[in-house]
DNA sequence: ATGGCCAACGAAGTTGGA
């Protein structure tokens, strides 16, 4: 079983590519973040072409996650607030960021952690909040059954040096913040461990490259997306690979995909 | 050396991304 996550930002713009990818590359589920487009707008005719199921959480213009799955998926939760109590999610779910379902006895959460905008500013606390709240919803979803989780996405955060391309001065940068890393760490401590270090120790490899400088060509990268799995399913990764290839083709999403397989 | 991104919205320039 195959599980992938991709940051595509906008769906409607990336189509073309995301089907040729999922042509090459016939994963039983693809987790989206930054689909940018109201559920009704969604083009999920060339997915389901595909013999994609569609679970989609979108709003106008921002965020946006969707999951895409061969086998039906069960106990699809969309946002917070269903898991959560109405006095702890507030008005939080109006950025659609978080999906979930249930495929073969794993339960798959797709997120799409806030940017945070600058270190200190208010969208900085808005991340380290909703970060909080999400490890709320982590423990609450590890009470029940499958017990088994991969909870991937756009993190939006460098959990280590060796996840950047040059970490030096770096404590006060969005992304790799003492206090980002911290709120990551709090959450990967209710048992959750990273698929990519399972095979891979060394630096260098990346998940996002920012669009202005040449940041791809010079492989200035960031390794901001990844797959969290409990440790049973920690145990049964097969692979974790990044696949650069989508971030090399014309009008490119400035994420690449992730996958994971068991 | 210069100026050097991209998408949505909406019809020019702002906002957000990371």
């Amino acid at each position: 079983m195959k599980i992938a996550t991709w940051n595509v930002n906008s769906i409607r713009t990336r189509q073309e590519q995301v089907v040729n990818w999922l042509n090459h590359n016939p994963v039983d589920v693809l987790c989206l973040q930054e689909t940018k487009v109201i559920d009704e707008n969604f083009p999920r005719s060339p997915f389901e072409s595909l013999g994609y199921n569609l679970y989609i959480y979108g709003q106008k213009s921002y965020n946006g996650v969707a999951i895409f799955s061969l086998k039906p998926l069960e106990q699809v939760i969309m946002g917070f607030a269903p898991v959560l109590t109405i006095e702890q999610v507030g008005n939080v779910d109006e950025q659609k960021r978080v999906i979930t379902g249930v495929v073969d006895n794993i339960r798959i959460v797709n997120l799409y952690v806030p940017n945070g905008s600058e270190v200190g500013s208010d969208k900085y606390e808005y991340k380290l909040s909703w970060l909080k709240l999400l490890k709320d919803y982590l423990r609450s979803l590890l009470e029940k059954p499958p017990y088994n989780l991969c909870v991937c996405g756009d993190f939006n955060i460098a959990l280590e040096d060796r996840d950047i391309y040059n970490p030096k001065n770096k404590t006060n940068h969005i992304m790799a913040s003492p206090a980002e890393r911290q709120a990551l760490q709090d959450i990967l401590d209710l048992g959750l461990a990273d698929a990519f270090r399972k095979f891979i120790s060394e630096g260098g490899h990346f998940t996002w490259w920012d669009y202005r400088q040449g940041g791809f060509t010079r492989n200035r990268g960031w390794r901001i997306d990844h797959h969290y799995l409990t440790p049973q399913l920690y145990e049964q990764a097969t692979n974790c690979i990044i696949d650069i290839s989508p971030r090399e083709l014309d009008k490119p999403s400035d994420h690449t995909p992730v996958i994971v397989e068991f």
